[in-house]
DNA sequence: CGCGGATATAGGACAAGACGAGTATATGAG
DNA sequence: CTCATATACTCGTCTTGTCCTATATCCGCG
């Protein structure tokens, strides 16, 4: 279960409340690489404390809520240094646009365009998200250089896709095979 | 619902059986691209049937179970183009590889190349699995080219990742700045 | 002065996916 | 004769992820 151990990683850098984590952790350093709802977040707190891995404590604040501030435990902190050493599987590749490529000769050359123009353009915004990510967090220190690897790992794979859609937008403009009654038996 | 369409896809090229989605469609063509278990495919099935996208027919077989098989129906037909037609949005990236760097400046550099490897050597497979899928589809109509940008889809994701890892390991390799306590507090 | 946005937490509902176990029968290899 | 394998289908539970709602207060803006 990452989600666990994405929280456990960003409370052993600094004690969080369930708020600090989805908008300061999740919705930023972590954007690119894991989301979570806030309703995860918070269930998951739970859960953890349930198994303690993590502890909170009370900080009254006057007139607003008080602060349910977390903290990961010992435990805690052997769970993460155990999940962070061991490798794990490959993320399993599904994605809709390659499904809806797998059927998509019956499309006509038109239908077909418009699909991978609409993927190229959104790769294009998530890479210039990730540049923009990129760009703020620039230090010398060993975290910001293992973190900035990550950032490279989500551009590079951004790249990959917006070069592949660009030559299948080219081979489709110059021209694929009519197809014979796929669309027939589709449209009728 | 992507595997609803993937499912409706599969049986608009023939009628087939649960258990043929399964093991020549879901297992053979369409493994690089989505994944689903036999409990997912029969689940599916029944739903579609009851909102009448699928028609199913037994057919006994001497000796063993009935094949129970199913086949779009016109409402399914229309499901299915109309889902072939509609842009979706680009799968979340969520990779546990990635959320680990985010965390991995506290491993020691041993540690932190064992992960980037192993990572390395999944894409290489993944990869050389694709190749094979490319060499066995090698046909001159549409259907087949179409299918073809498919594979050149996931193999230049794959290769994407490659490089990338390849030029991480060279990084640790080359030498990282010691991280300051970051292990201490995990280790202790 | 009211309204919305930021801060803060918690609950329910639900689809989708992962995982595993169970039930048949037939064929063929050892 | 047994064991593995292929064929074919069913059931159940757990975890994930998403969405929506509710409760409270404070601050700034118009």
């Amino acid at each position: 279960m990452s989600l666990d151990h994405a929280i456990l990683g960003f409370l052993s850098e600094q004690p969080s409340t369930g708020y600090d984590l989805k908008t300061r952790c999740f919705d930023r350093v972590a954007r690119s690489v894991w989301t979570a709802d806030q309703a995860q977040i918070y269930r998951t707190l739970e859960r953890l404390e349930k198994s303690g891995l993590v502890t909170s404590r009370l900080i009254p604040q006057p007139g607003r809520p008080d602060r349910k501030e977390y903290a990961v435990t010992q435990a805690g902190r052997r769970a993460l240094r155990e999940w962070l050493e061991t490798p794990h599987p490959l993320p399993p590749l599904r994605d809709p646009l390659l499904l809806q490529l797998l059927f998509g000769g019956a499309l006509p050359d038109d239908q077909l365009l418009a699909l991978l123009e609409t993927a190229r353009d959104g790769y294009q915004r998530r890479l210039e998200d990730l540049r923009k990510d990129a760009g703020r967090a620039a230090s010398e220190s060993r975290n910001a250089k293992v973190r900035r690897m990550t950032l490279d790992g989500a551009m590079s794979q951004a790249r990959a896709s917006i070069d592949w859609l660009d030559g299948a937008i080219d081979r489709v403009r110059a021209g694929l095979p009519a197809n014979g009654d796929a669309l027939g038996r589709l449209t009728r």
